[in-house]
DNA sequence: TCATATTTAGGAATGATTCCTATTTTTATT
DNA sequence: AATAAAAATAGGAATCATTCCTAAATATGA
């Protein structure tokens, strides 16, 4: 067994996949693929492109990472804590909200008797700091 | 003035705008642009899928739909009145919640200081009809 | 009808993501 | 430590949704 207990295809240890699951891990800033890359080219010099992609969607694929669309662009988040999502329209940033949304969720489901295995809230504003300028 | 009462750029009448935008309001089925094309073509043949993805855009930039990313590609709805969205990881199928989400956005507004502009919940899971299966 | 502004058709270009394959690395076994 | 099988990688080509470009067509207001 490996460090990670990887399940599914995520079968052996390598070091780019560390490497890049601990990018992930190490900010808040929601990155996508290549910001991701460009970090990991710092102690991979040789590590593709294509090697982030296929991680990044196993990780999240194996419940290691988030992955989030925004806009079209697939964005990945280390916090596996349900949370959810504001986008400054101003300043072009994804702010975390770790505000939880339950009431919501359980009175959807038991309105309209699907089962929900997740939900997430994207919003869309100014924040806080671009509001006061 | 021409009959939809449109600004910023969408000065002139055309006969494709019109039969685009009414395709997306007469459905439920949160289209995307290839869609859409498909069915304005069966009226107007020689539409372009560029014309098809311009008025999207623009009846979105508008008010006139909404464009929602779903999995990275675009869908469109043509209901305008706030509302969430299922989808169901069984049959596939995006399902309109009119149920509001009120009480979180505004907590979410006082706790942060944020101003939310628009919000829009996304809710994965099984379907009540996949589910009785 | 005329002059101007707007929109279109058609196709090329873009950009994020996925796919392909020969080579390299990891793992399990001896 | 050597070896064979399995898994992962590098590098680049392919894909696919979307946007961009331009000459021709259409709509508008006078």
């Amino acid at each position: 067994m490996n460090n990670f207990g990887y399940v599914l295809d995520m079968k052996n240890y390598s070091i780019q996949r560390e490497s890049i699951l601990k990018t992930v891990q190490g900010t808040h800033s929601h990155p996508t693929a290549e910001w991701v890359f460009s970090k990991v080219k710092k102690t991979l010099p040789n590590v593709s492109l294509g090697t982030v992609y296929r991680n990044l969607g196993l990780l999240a694929d194996n419940g290691k990472i988030q992955a989030i669309h925004f806009d079209g662009v697939i964005h990945y988040d280390g916090t596996m804590e349900n949370h959810q999502h504001f986008y400054c329209i101003e300043c072009k940033t994804i702010i975390d909200i770790h505000i939880p949304n339950k009431s919501f969720v359980s009175e959807v489901e038991q309105k309209t008797n699907h089962i929900i295995a997740n939900s997430h809230v994207h919003m869309n504003g100014i924040c806080k700091s671009c509001k006061s300028k």
